[in-house]
DNA sequence: CGGACGATTCTCT
DNA sequence: GAGAATCGTCCGG
């Protein structure tokens, strides 16, 4: 499995959160190999984006990676869990992409021992779910999607995308309406089912 | 150094 | 749909 080269990651965040979906998110660990694909992304639009943590242009050394070259990983702890994202957007422009849930697709048997669960079905349908699944950690900050354990490979591109409002920023005033969470509609790992939203 | 605050998840009701 | 769990980060004193 080939890592997307840097390039795939030059175009708009907007762009490059509906490119990701489809795509294989993967993690080679000592433990093995553990990988889905992603059908659930959001878009972080920085010094405008209210939601964004780089609002504002909010510098601090936590969101530092953000204002970097796209393609990079940006994880963060949310209470006890980590999420997981893609720094996006021009050298100096803080925007980057959550990856909100992925469906399951190797190394199956060590996702369901890491969440101690028998089956697929709530396994990886949440940003801090899939993290734990895949093994990732505030380790991989920083890091290089297309050099390093933790990367992101083509794979199926989706027959349909839908868009609509973000999951869990409801305190940020005309941010929370944007609608720029995409997923593969119909997809049945994706979080939040029973929300709807705009197909492509 | 203390306190407030989540880009969440899980467990009920 | 609400509430608790629970902890790193950030900011004010």
């Amino acid at each position: 499995m080939e890592p997307l080269s840097s390039t795939f990651f030059q175009k708009t965040t907007l762009e490059l959160a509906k490119s990701l979906l489809g795509c294989l998110l993967i993690n080679e660990t000592p433990e093995g190999i553990t990988s889905g694909y992603i059908v659930e992304t959001e878009a972080y639009m920085g010094p405008e984006d209210r939601a964004a943590h780089s609002y504002g242009n909010r510098r601090t050394k936590r969101t530092e990676i953000m204002f970097g070259e796209a393609g990079f990983v940006y994880t963060y702890k949310m209470h006890t869990h980590t999420l997981v994202n893609v720094v996006s957007g021009p050298f100096e422009k803080p925007e980057a992409i959550l990856i909100r849930a992925i469906q399951p697709y190797s190394g199956l048997d060590l996702m369901q021992k890491r969440r101690s669960m028998n089956n697929l079905q709530n396994l990886t349908d949440g940003p801090g779910k899939l993290t734990k699944a895949l093994g990732i950690t505030m380790n991989d900050y920083g890091h290089s999607f297309s050099e390093s354990p933790l990367y992101i490979a083509a794979g199926k591109i989706p027959d349909d995308i839908s868009s609509g409002p973000r999951i869990g920023i409801n305190n940020t005033g005309e941010a929370k309406d944007y609608p720029w969470r995409f997923w593969v509609t119909g997809n049945s790992y994706v979080s939040h089912q029973r929300k709807t939203g705009a197909s492509k």
